[in-house]
DNA sequence: TTGTAGGCGTTATCAC
DNA sequence: GTGATAACGCCTACAA
């Protein structure tokens, strides 16, 4: 065993600091804390009787008395997702690295469940919020939160009736340029793997789509936007495919989405399909063909969620910073195969600017 | 703006809702702790002043009080690493279940740090603890945690010097089973992918090939395990694939290394060297060929090792348990591909089993 | 069944 | 510069 001292270890506290040192509880805390000035060799006495003693403060009682907790809640639906699990790490690193736990609370997929875990947290004084709002159910719910409350920055998705600093990607955008990169290659008939439209980057990935159909002059076809339910996985691409006017390339809405259409196109042997993933994921290099991504940078995110909260916990005042994170198309391969005319097509669409074989094996 | 009362919104305490119900603090206490009788009357009455001020319990307050947090710790070097990101979504689900905050602290690479770490989640009275050791440094260090002291589970690695709960995969069956698997197709030229000698997982796997090999009658060559630097991908199989008597088979080590054995096996176009990795990963089963997998399941391990901690929290008393999770071998087709004979091979090895075709798109 | 006094470990107020 | 003393919000004695 150990050399743990027989009987309770009886944590030490303040007052044996104080015992021990010849001096108040107060001065012990002065030392601890580094407020006002103590005398050197009072101080050194100090310091001496709390490393004899081993002596900690405790948080808790500070916290009671403080009113505040040296950590930061992260609110995160799922952490699961390879994303959010990334983003989580970088959040946890700034934390650590600023002196302050994190307080990791799921929040399942209500807005009565992420309301009460953030009353929760509240509650515990945290010295603030990061929140990937499950749902916009901020509206009313009367929580003090943001500017003018408890330090909070939203992440990924925005929240109603907040005022609080928001760091988002250019969901739009990358929705957008993906569209326009399979657009270039002639693809007409693009399809829109994954769509969820109660979610927020969903949806303005699929308005980003749907901008840049527009701007080729592509009429808009709502039976091309299919829903991914993890369910549904072996007939996912079934509408899009088999039909007569079958899509020739397709637009992934996220990673989960990704590699649901990569199994699908695994599975019915159709390699050559042009395909445009929404999220970098790990393996998308090395597959046949490689996949061809529009990258957000999820550690980005939570890096700069955490700088925001900080500056703000530090006691900054400035307006509520809007975020808005670049996605950076990466082609691989796949995004860069052009449409296959199928027999009777009624033309040639415009001029595919580049085709690259798809490696075959020998 | 909401309907927030003018001034400071102060939350409202015991003493508030005593006074409002016209009762004691204490029979308030008692009515939110449901400890003792209170008269129905009363209760009621305490009641619809919670209500009323929407008074919740001050868990910081409580927890000085009682010595102990209605929260959890846990502690992982990376929650970035898929892996440990499925196991703390179980974890995070089966607190939260239970009532109680997660806490999550990253230990970097050092066992200062983890050790920091876990004194400083110790200090806040966390109800009990989830670690992932990532150096055995529990020896010495006096913490009271595991059996007498706070509750631990030891989960992934265990922990030498402390007698706690540990909930493990068996990694040498699992790497046994894996060789085994590639030795029955006719390999005798097995490299073991992505080893690092101070981790006790890979360790053990590494431990399993070896035992595979000698049951098998295969001399272990050491040139053969090639540790695996995230820097050196480029490069990885250059050591045991150009070579005179070059490797046949490729077994990796865990998920990180099997993405840079897939993604090496992509680079240099060589598809058809049999390949088992140990991990499953997402897009496993749609790469070609399919990569064949001994798969453990992380969910199952948080699960499990919240069960264990949530059991010694509420009190039981057993012996350590020692969880050991299965390995599932799952073949998809990368690791049933038989040898080629290389040119000069002295003797055919013993009949390959069976055979699956690589695909091979047309 | 209910109320009163005291303290958990800390920081804040005010004297010295 | 330093030290008593009173909170912070809650719970555990014990008394009524």
């Amino acid at each position: 065993m150990s050399a743990a001292p027989s009987g309770a270890p009886a944590v030490p506290t303040l007052r044996d600091v104080a015992a021990l040192a010849g001096v108040s509880i107060k001065t012990v805390s002065r030392v601890v804390n580094g407020t006002s000035d103590v005398a050197a060799p009072t101080a050194a006495r100090v310091q001496q009787a709390i490393a004899a003693l081993g002596y900690r403060p405790n948080p808790l009682a500070r916290s009671l008395r403080t009113g505040r907790d040296d950590a930061i809640g992260l609110v995160v639906e799922s952490i699961g997702d390879p994303f959010f699990a990334e983003m989580t790490e970088a959040v946890a690193a700034a934390a650590s690295e600023a002196g302050l736990f994190l307080i990791h609370a799921g929040a399942g997929d209500s807005a009565d469940a992420e309301l009460a875990v953030v009353r929760g947290l509240l509650h515990r004084s945290v010295r603030g919020l990061i929140l990937v709002p499950c749902l916009l159910a901020y509206e009313a719910a009367g929580l003090s939160v943001g500017i003018g409350g408890v330090p909070a920055v939203f992440v990924d998705r925005p929240a109603a009736g907040v005022r609080a600093d928001t760091v988002l990607i250019d969901n739009v955008r990358g929705g957008y340029e993906a569209t326009a990169h399979l657009l270039a290659q002639g693809h007409r008939r693009i399809a829109f793997i994954g769509t969820a439209p109660e979610r927020f980057t969903l949806r303005k990935r699929l308005e980003g789509y749907r901008r840049a159909l527009e701007d080729a002059g592509v009429v808009f076809d709502p039976d091309l936007v299919v829903p991914h339910h993890r369910t549904s996985e072996a007939s996912l691409l079934d509408a899009v495919l088999a039909r007569t006017d079958p899509a020739t390339a397709l637009l992934s809405a996220n990673a989960v989405a990704s590699i649901a259409v990569v199994r699908a196109l695994h599975r019915i042997g159709r390699p050559e399909i042009a395909f445009v993933s929404f999220d970098d994921f790990p393996t998308a290099d090395a597959l046949t063909p490689p996949v061809t991504v529009a990258r957000q940078d999820p550690g980005l995110m939570g890096r700069s969620a955490t700088d925001l909260l900080l500056r703000r916990i530090a006691g900054e005042d400035f307006p509520p910073a809007e975020v808005l994170l670049p996605v950076t198309l990466v082609p691989r391969g796949s995004g860069e195969i052009a449409p296959t005319r199928p027999a009777g097509s009624p033309e040639s669409p415009g001029t595919p600017r580049r085709r690259r074989a798809v490696p075959t094996p020998a």
